[in-house]
DNA sequence: GCTTTGTGCGTGTACGTACCCGAAAGTAGT
DNA sequence: ACTACTTTCGGGTACGTACACGCACAAAGC
């Protein structure tokens, strides 16, 4: 069944026999490691780019075993949105895929509805020596303060779900959430009339917004430039049912011409709820996330476009890149942009966030 | 940066020193080997279960030089599609990654213009030790004839692209064609009206029809199952420009009424180029598959949407499939559908095939 | 009684790399 | 020339598993 064949018969052996020098010194060299002379060094470094030596990464792995510590900060958990769950569960993928590999990976969370939970779970992080943090810079200040924080120790660090440009993170994997909010008016430009208008709900408790889903609402209003009065816009600031029920209800009496509902957020589905009970049918409703939840109001017909952006597959590839950095010590990507996924009532079941 | 610890203390080792016996009848018993004593065997399976032992897969790996040999069956690239290029890329994909593993992956095609290629193909395949095997079953007889051959031989077998679900595959990995074919026809349904008609373009050689195409358009008539009458179809049996735009333009002339346009494969770029030279800009258009060609229409808005189905993945995902079957042991899905993307103007350039 | 055959099991080496430890060679100071 | 020290390097072992080899013992055959 399996074939036995002798490979990569050019190592570290070879290289020491053609350098005429030990396995060890050899190793010196591939790992900089002091110790060995300047002439020695360079007939070996000659010698691996010769041979185009690729370190056997297995028996490496077996020989040194060095523990990778990762650390993960993002949001914990809540009744409000599964959201932080699923990216968990792309955490725990990565973490299964390279834990024989001597990577272990740490969690710490913060309550994305408390500011100062942030600092202090970073404490609690950095308490314990780490080579690498993935987190997700909800708040701007705090976010900023930690890297520059790790940037001290030299310990990288990876974004997702949301960007911070300006600091030197060793790369971003989520959304660009501008083009999101523009593929989303795009697409409802092709499903309501030239004169329908469109109420965009904003729900957030965060009174100064909360930038992912204002970037979102930019991108949106974008592809509507020319004609800004088509949109209709309700602030649902508290997101208790009954108020956005109240917000929604009053904003589609106000207007009758108003054919389609974009939610910057996950919490469509409380709409799709109000709008069912209200028994509002002839509504487009398009909203952000794959939740069972927004799913269960897909298939009844209430929602009608889902946009998505793997969150689980961000954090993996958060990991992944992590992983790659440290140990493989592979160059990789700035950013790494997630799809912008439309699902629909048809292909909601073949979907993987 | 990286702390040394103690990992991994329940090996054979572990194993042997608690049933009392040596590591070379743990290993016996573990690789399910002969001489050992009935009586020592349920001990040391016992002692395995109660330690819950792992294998580690980097130490096994590189004692046992084993190389493990897949083979691709797939149709050559040709300049009427990139398609089969883009699959590739996925084999290499999964090559370079478990490449260290010892896996050696070989390359077989044949011409999908050409049945009799296919057993031709398939001989050179069985010529050689073949551990597994990744074939995309476009011509159903010689695929059945092939995969019984590989049955005989208890070789394991995964489908792409199209499944062939009688035969007795590891795995399939591709898309659900009939949702697909649906789903176009929900999304086409949301952006034209109820009194415009639709135009089904069906472009290949084979006079028989292609299965994948058929199955796509008999979802696509699914949706419009209560008025088949907005249907107009038009085959292009022959595939040059000239044929399809004549074809398309005696279909459009003939009926008015028609406003879009839905294409079962990747060949779209055809229309869309006879679209723009005919000056015909007010006709939505529909087709499949994320190939550059494709994607630079879209750009230009001359398509409008694009579904694809990831063929990268499906080939990176189903020798992955085989990997996992053969060498961890792991049990694996017997149908792995691919999601349905949706591609427009506005996602296309995040997205990844 | 002897050899032969087979079963059950342990010893030991190998995979390719990492790294400890100590040897040898070189340098400097007295 | 001696000690004291540094620099440069090699020997050897370990990581956890795979497997060739061979040994001990018992049953069977002569």
């Amino acid at each position: 069944m399996k074939a036995k064949q002798p490979e990569q018969p050019n190592g570290v052996k070879e290289i020491a026999r053609r350098a005429k020098v030990s396995i060890a010194t050899v190793d010196r060299v591939i790992h900089n490691r002091p110790g060995v002379s300047a002439k020695t060094r360079t007939k070996i470094e000659k010698i691996i780019q010769e041979l185009n030596y690729q370190p056997n990464i297995i028996a490496s792995r077996l020989a040194s075993r060095k523990v990778l510590n990762l650390a993960i900060l993002i949001p914990a958990k809540s009744i409000e949105t599964e959201y932080w769950e699923i990216l968990l569960a792309g955490v725990l993928q990565a973490e299964e895929e390279i834990r024989q590999m001597g990577v272990r990976i740490h969690r710490y969370f913060y309550d994305f509805n408390d500011r100062s939970s942030f600092p202090k779970a970073a404490k609690q992080l950095l308490k314990n020596e780490v080579d690498g943090v993935l987190l997700a810079p909800l708040f701007i200040e705090e976010a900023t303060d930690f890297c520059g924080q790790l940037q001290e120790k030299n310990v990288p660090f990876v974004f997702i779900n949301s960007d911070l440009p300006g600091l030197d993170s060793l790369s971003y994997v989520g959304p660009e959430l501008f083009r999101s909010g523009y593929l989303a008016a795009h697409l409802m430009s092709y499903c309501i009339g030239l004169k329908d208008k469109i109420l965009v709900v904003n729900m957030t408790k965060q009174k100064e917004g909360i930038h992912p889903l204002l970037r979102k609402e930019e991108g949106f209003r974008e592809y509507f430039g020319e004609k800004p009065s088509r949109i209709v816009k309700t602030d649902a600031l508290e997101t208790s049912d009954d108020t956005v029920e109240r917000k929604v209800a009053a904003a589609l009496a106000a207007d009758p011409a108003i054919k389609a509902i974009f939610v910057t957020s996950s919490r469509v589905h409380n709409i799709a709820r109000y709008l069912e009970t209200a028994g509002k049918n002839g509504i487009l409703l398009m909203g952000y996330d794959f939740l069972p939840e927004n799913v269960a109001w897909l298939q009844k017909g209430m929602i009608d476009f889902l946009i998505c952006q793997k969150p689980q597959e961000q954090a993996y590839r958060g990991i992944m890149t992590l992983y790659q950095h440290l140990v493989l010590g592979i160059a990789v990507e700035k950013e790494h942009f997630m799809p912008i996924d439309i699902i629909t009532r048809e292909n909601h079941m073949y979907y993987k966030n």
